[in-house]
DNA sequence: GGCAAACTGTACAAATTTGTCAAGATCACG
DNA sequence: CGTGATCTTGACAAATTTGTACAGTTTGCC
């Protein structure tokens, strides 16, 4: 079990692209990732697609996010760029006979998928971009505080 | 983000081994999910060499679980078959820049994927296969259940 | 209008994962 | 001690995923 590429490289590039504030190319986050421009317009595609970011085209062009980082969790990343857990042709598309899935083994391999799916989604739909900015510890209590339920940091609007 | 196959061929397999009870051969666990003897083969290995089931060689033989469903958890069969989410060679094995790492964003990937890792720990650790023996309701009932910290339907010992 | 910077989209190549095959080793039983 | 059922293992083939190439479109600027 392990996140694939594009869900890997989505959210490296939001996460460039919040930190970097307004608009972003993609050589850009080609150089700033590490990865081949194609690979970048791949992935970018794909979170334009899913309403995650916007583009520009044209000189000055580029990506800014959609919506400010804290508006954007990474539950929705993670759907957008990849699949769940637990499809809904999970029974089909697996070995074999078409009534295996009538089988006790098979639903309760279901159950599982579906307690694995809603652990991860209580994690990711309270997780924005915004709690990764940060560096690995940072995030680990911001992730940590989301999880309890606790808001983080309740500070004053600042004017601008 | 999925289950590889030899994670979910493992888990069905378990899970058939369980409710036969006793042992099992390689062609009759074929039978029962619809994978190539060739197939299963692959995946008992790995279990073998966990140390979740025993073989026995020869006619007569076959595959048993090494202890009973109550004391082998989903996160022991995941971890034999298949990677976690965050591994030791995250950092390196991706691409691009070695320093990568150093940078915040990916620092909070980290972050991100522990977070996920131990979310599903929580949950596959406390469920065993013999929670997942019912039906997919059943099953279901019984993973709540573990991740209330409820230890389900308590009873008396059974002789024998 | 022409050029260059940037995004768009499809088709193809490479790498990884998955599945199959075949030859071997072990063992109960007669 | 031979035979057949069974597990064991490594090499190979197929499928999927991942990465690249390239030909297009859009747009600001001169």
């Amino acid at each position: 079990m392990k996140l694939s590429s594009p869900e890997e490289y989505g959210l490296r590039c939001l996460l460039r692209m919040a930190r970097a504030g307004g608009s972003v190319t993609i050589p850009e986050l080609s150089e700033a990732e590490g990865l081949s421009e194609a690979n970048v317009a791949k992935v970018m595609r794909r979170l334009r697609l899913a309403g995650l970011v916007e583009s520009v085209r044209g000189p000055a062009g580029g990506y800014r996010l959609a919506r400010p980082p804290e508006r954007i969790t990474a539950a929705e990343v993670l759907q957008a760029l990849g699949e769940r857990l637990l499809t809904a042709d999970f029974c089909r598309k697996h070995a074999g006979l078409p009534e295996i899935c009538v089988h006790a083994e098979d639903c309760s391999l279901r159950a599982l998928l579906a307690a694995m799916q809603g652990a991860l989604d209580s994690l990711l739909s309270a997780t924005t971009i915004k709690d990764l900015l940060g560096n690995e510890r940072q995030a680990t209590v911001q992730i940590a505080a989301r999880l309890a339920g606790v808001s983080s940091a309740p500070r004053a609007f600042l004017p601008g």
